[in-house]
DNA sequence: AACCAGGGAAGAT
DNA sequence: ATCTTCCATGGT
C-alpha cells in the first residue's frame, strides 16, 4: 500500500469530470468523497484510487495504490488518462475567441478523461456504434461483466483472449447485433494473432492510425476518431459523423435541422488544433 | 406507434 | 468516388 500527492496546474474541474464518468456504471465513483477507483491494466491488474483534495484553480490529488513495486507505472498511467500533464488554460483561452466560449466557460476547467486501457478504448465505441446511449452503456457493462473481471469490485474488460474465444452467440445472447457480435470477436482475434498492434498505434500520427483502422471490418471514420480522442488522447479530431456532435451544433447554432458535413467543416475551422475538446464540450453542452 | 440513436457495410449510381 | 439502403435493437 503506498500513497502519493499531485499538485497539478489550474483549472482542472475534478467534480465535473467525475459527473460524466459516474453516468457510466462501470466506473466506481463516489462523487462526495470526491473519488474514483480506477482499474490499471497491465500484466498483473490491479486498481487504485484517486481521490480529489484541491480545488479547480488548485488542484491536487492524492492516489493510493497496491503494491509499490508497479508505482511509478501507476502514476505514468493515471497521470496519462486523467491529463494531469495538459494546461487547460491555454485551451481555454483558445476558445474564448470563438463562438463556443459560453459552452467553455460554463463547463470550465473540465477535462477529458481518457480510456483505461486501449483495448476498451476500440471495443467501446464499437459497441456504441447506431444505438441510444443508455442502450449502448447497458451493452457495454454486461459485456464487461460478463466476459470481463473484478478486483476489489472494481470491473475490468475482458482480455482479447478471452473475446476472440468466444461465439457470435454468446454475444447476441446480451442483445449484440449479429454484425457488431462478428466485429467485436474478429477485432479480438486480429490483436491477439498480431495482426493488429493497439500499442504500436501510439506511436502514429492521427492519419496513418485512422488509416491502419478503417481497414478492419466494423471500423470506420466514426470509431477510429473515436479511438483517437478517448484512447490516445489526440488532441484535434471532430468526428461530423456523430449524431450528439450534430445536434450540439444545432442547438448553437439554432438550426431547423441537423448541419450539414459541409457547415459543420465551416463552424470548426477557428476551433484547430483543439478539436477535440470543441467535441468534447459540445457533446457536454447537450447532456 | 413512429422515430431516432455518440455508424458501418454492402449495394447502386 | 459518392449516394442509398439495410442491419438490428431498445429508448422516448
Amino acid at each position: 500500500m503506498w500513497e502519493e500527492k499531485v499538485v497539478i496546474d489550474g483549472p482542472y474541474h475534478f467534480d465535473l469530470a467525475l459527473e460524466r464518468l459516474a453516468k457510466d456504471p462501470l466506473n466506481k465513483v463516489d462523487k462526495d468523497k470526491r473519488l474514483i477507483r480506477v482499474p490499471i491494466y497491465k500484466e498483473e491488474p490491479e486498481v487504485a484510487d484517486v481521490h480529489a483534495v484541491g480545488t479547480t484553480d488548485k488542484p491536487g490529488f492524492i492516489i493510493r495504490g497496491k503494491s509499490p513495486h508497479s508505482k511509478q507505472q501507476v502514476m505514468k498511467k493515471i497521470t496519462s488518462v486523467f491529463q494531469w500533464d495538459l494546461p487547460l488554460f491555454e485551451i481555454h483561452q483558445h476558445f474564448t475567441k470563438t463562438t463556443l466560449n459560453n459552452i467553455f466557460e460554463k463547463h470550465f476547467g473540465t477535462p477529458i478523461v481518457l480510456e483505461f486501457s486501449l483495448y476498451p478504448a476500440l471495443i467501446r465505441p464499437i459497441i456504441h456504434q447506431q444505438v441510444n446511449m443508455s442502450f449502448a452503456i447497458s451493452l457495454t457493462e454486461q459485456f464487461a461483466k460478463t466476459f470481463g473481471f473484478e478486483i476489489e469490485g472494481v470491473p475490468f474488460f475482458p482480455s482479447p483472449e478471452t473475446v476472440a474465444r468466444l461465439n457470435v452467440g454468446e454475444l447476441r445472447n446480451l442483445r449484440f447485433s449479429q454484425r457488431k457480435a462478428e466485429y467485436i470477436i474478429n477485432l479480438s482475434k486480429m490483436i491477439v494473432s498480431g495482426e493488429l498492434k493497439l500499442s504500436e498505434l501510439a506511436e502514429k500520427p492521427d492519419n496513418e492510425v485512422i488509416k491502419e483502422l478503417v481497414r478492419i471490418r466494423g471500423i470506420g471514420p466514426w470509431t477510429a476518431q473515436s479511438f483517437l480522442l478517448f484512447g490516445l488522447g489526440r488532441k484535434n479530431l471532430f468526428p461530423m459523423a456523430d449524431i450528439g456532435l450534430q445536434n450540439a451544433i444545432k442547438k448553437l447554432y439554432l438550426l431547423d435541422r441537423k448541419p450539414t458535413y459541409e457547415e459543420m467543416e465551416n463552424y470548426s475551422k477557428d476551433w484547430h488544433p483543439y478539436l477535440s475538446y470543441a467535441s468534447f464540450y459540445l457533446w457536454r453542452s447537450i447532456e
